[in-house]
Order: structure tokens, then sequence, then C-alpha cells
DNA sequence: CCAAAACTGTGATTTGGATCATATTCTCTT
DNA sequence: AAGAGAATATGATCCAAATCACAGTTTTGG
């Protein structure tokens, strides 16, 4: 990890970034970004290790970060794919020190502002405002997990790649003449990683739907969706 | 669903029950209490459906309530179990009206304290502490349906009973000369239900363990662990 | 206290996805 | 534009857990 400057930001922009400081007025925004610490990572360094120690919240300001944790028998799980203005590391910060459950890699260059614990108790004192925010993107955040959850306890490889593609195209989609056009960010094998499948399953289960008429490939990185509602119904 | 007064709380002492608000001072809570609605509901009646819109938080104050969702094949995967002080339905009131993702279905008599956006929000404003408060019930929440995602995305049967095992210890168990005794609160189905295996399975697979020496079951509602290592490290 | 209902154990069979092994296609570099 | 390395497709085989069927056990409520 290199601990240059936050080199994108000029410490006046970067906190406007973040969702939930985004209503702030000028002033508090000023506040929070003298309060604030800043690092860059190279695309595939590691930010933060399962297992290790934390009590700083890591707000990416630039760049992507993927969240995950691997199972017992070595398999890698993604959590969470995080761009601008989210963060992570919220457990260490809201409660007593705990080791950190996941680790997060950094996926491109990424600017990265940090928050401590102390930083963060006063900011809440003085602006509850930023606290609901907070509650708000939490609770978010909850409901994506739980539905990962429920998709995973699915044990039908099929609809856990429909649930997969409805996510994708929702996040990453765009409408064009009624179909949905998904330009996938992401390779097979992490795809598979994101729903517990392998990779040769992925390959196997898009042929299948593209058979079944539901999807269209082109090339690798682009899913067409032609009928959305077709999709989701047909479990 | 019985929209009775809440029975075992006299209006005075229940909110202290919740950890959010525990440590407020006396007036305070008077306040709160005055804010909150009260229901009751009877053992396996649902509080809420999958689906269903919802605008309020409710907040367990008697009582066992299951948290579960349902995969695409209809199999029940259960999400948390909540007890006194706990609270659900967060996402309804900290951001803008979203379909309930889950269901909720009381496991025992249960007494429900419930407050709605606005007077959430008043609540906030007024007390920051309660904010922070909440948002480390939810980040250890989110961290929790973490673990569970995790655990999930393990395809090894024997892997997930140990990870539940070690759950419930933690949860349940009771340590006895360097032993854990846990008293197991569900059936093997709900067992498997939260950690997407079937009662077959889970039967099979406490045998197994039992014959490794690993475990002993004591009937059918107790298990006891000899050595939490020694069962962790047995991957 | 007894019957009904719910829960649990266990064998036989089936099956879906993992794994292994190549072949093929894509993508990036220089 | 060509060649190297990465990503993807696909067939063959294997295996763990689901499913099905039924017997035995425990719990519950009247």
């Amino acid at each position: 990890m290199k601990t240059l400057k936050c080199q994108r930001c000029t410490h006046r922009l970067c906190a406007r970034k973040v969702p939930m400081f985004s209503t702030l007025p000028e002033d508090d925004l000023r506040v929070i970004v003298q309060m604030t610490g800043h690092r860059a990572y190279d695309k595939g360094e590691t930010l933060i290790h399962e297992g290790d120690e934390l009590s700083t919240l890591f707000i990416v300001n630039t760049g992507k970060v993927k969240i995950s944790s691997y199972t017992a028998d070595g398999k890698e799980q993604i959590l969470h794919f995080l761009q601008d203005g989210d963060f992570f590391g919220e457990l260490s910060i809201f409660t007593p020190e705990t080791a950190c459950g996941f680790t997060a890699t950094a996926m491109s260059q990424v600017n990265i502002c940090t928050l401590t614990k102390d930083q963060m108790d006063r900011l809440l004192l003085q602006h509850p405002t930023i606290g609901q925010k907070l509650l708000a993107e939490l609770a978010l955040r909850l409901q994506k997990v739980e539905r990962l959850a429920q998709i995973l306890a699915t044990n039908d490889a099929q609809q856990r790649l429909i649930l997969l593609l409805l996510e994708l195209a929702h996040q990453y989609g765009e409408e064009k003449d009624g179909a949905t056009v998904i330009q996938l960010p992401m390779s097979r094998e992490v795809m598979g990683n994101s729903i517990g499948l392998t990779r040769e399953t992925i390959s196997r289960k898009l042929n299948g739907l593209q058979e079944a008429g539901l999807i269209e490939q082109r090339g690798n990185k682009t899913i067409i969706i032609p009928d959305k509602d077709a999709l989701q119904t047909h479990f």
C-alpha cells in the first residue's frame, strides 16, 4: 500500500461524491474533509485482509473495490462490488473493535478516504442527518445481502443465474428498443463466484438460456435480455 | 392479527428492554413509549408477508420472531431469529417505501412495539445516540448475514453444519466442564432451512460428527461439543 | 394417560453440478 | 497484424446431497 495524498480530489470535492455526505452544506463538507485521511492503491492490491483488526471506515473516492470472503474450502465468495461513494468497514467504527470479516481488493486504481471511529462519533453527534443517511445505506445493503442469501439458498443453478442476470440488468443494464443490454463488467468466473457456481456451469446455463430464447449473447461481454418479465417468470 | 394493548409492558418499562433505547434517561423513555404503537400475535401468526408494503419499524418486546424468505422453488430460507429487544422493518423507515423482502412469523406469543418513519425521524434528531445504537445493530446484522452468505456458498454439507453448530453454541451454548452444551431451540428441519440443507442431511451429518467424536447428541434437543476448537479445525 | 400429530432416522435411488481434460475463441501487446 | 496468454466452451465422468419411502420416536393436547 502506498500512503499518498488522495490525488484526484483537491480536498474540496471528494466528500461531496459520497452519498451520505452529498447533501451537507459546504461548511460541513469542509469540516469532514479535514478529518479524513487519504490513501491510494493500485489494481490488484489488497486494502484489507480477512481477520485483520480494523477501526476505520473506508470510503471509495475513485475506482472499484471488491469485497469478498473465503469459504472453508478455499473458494472465493464475492459479497459486494463497490464504486465511487460506497464505503466499507462500517462495523469496525460502529461497534467495539472486531476482526474484519472480509477481504477488500482494488479492482482498479483506487483512491480512498478514511475516517476513524472517534472522528465518526464526533460527526454523528454534530450532524444527526448524516446518521440518517448512513442508516438508510446500511439498511439497503442489508436487504441486498439478504437477497444474496436467498439466491444462494436456491439449489438450482439456472434460477441462481437468472436472479444474477436480473440484478446485473438492474445495475449495469441499458434499455434499447424494449430490450435490456448488459455490458458485463466481469468474467464468467467472477459471475460464478458471486452466486456459488463454477465458471463451467455459468457457460452451460447461459447457453441453455440462449437456446430457450430468453437471452442473447453478443461476444463475451454483452448479454441482451429481450424480455425481462419472461426471464423473471421462467423459473 | 389481534391489535391489543401490549400486555406485559406497563408502558413504563418496555422501551428500556430495547438496546437502542436502554441508556436513555427516564423522561426520554416516557416520550418514546407514548409514541409507539403496540400489537400482540399468537404463535404461528404471520406478522408481515414478503411483498407487502411496509413503513413501520417492528420492535420485539416479548417472544420470538422468525425472519425468512422463500426461494423460487418454494424452499424456506431462514434469515434471522429475533428476540426481546431486536427489531425489523428498518429498511421501510430509513428509505422511501419499498416492498417488504421477507416474511416475519411469530414463533411464540409475541408482543410488538411499532414506530413509524415520522416518529423515528423525530427521535433520531432529538437523540443522536439512538442513531449510533441503530447503526451498530444494523452493522452487526449485516455482518451476520454476510457470514450466512459465506456458509451458503460453501458447497459442503458438513462444513455448513459445523458453522451452524458453532453459531448455535455461541448463541445458546452453556459451558460445562470445558464442554459446550447446546439446548437446541429448533428442529432438524429448521436447522436445515437455516443453512440450505434438508432435514435428512442434517440427521446424517450430525451422526457423522458424533461418530467422529466431535459432538455428542443427548436426545433430540441437546448437543454437546466437547471441544469447540477441534470442531472448528475439523474441516 | 392415551391417541394423534409432529418429528426423526435410515435405506435405496436419482440427479445436478463439480471436476477433469481439451479444444476453441477472444484479447492484449508490441 | 501476429503470436502469446487469458478466457471461454464443451464433452466425459464422478459424487454428494436431494428425493422418496417408510419405520420408529417424541411431543402435544384433550
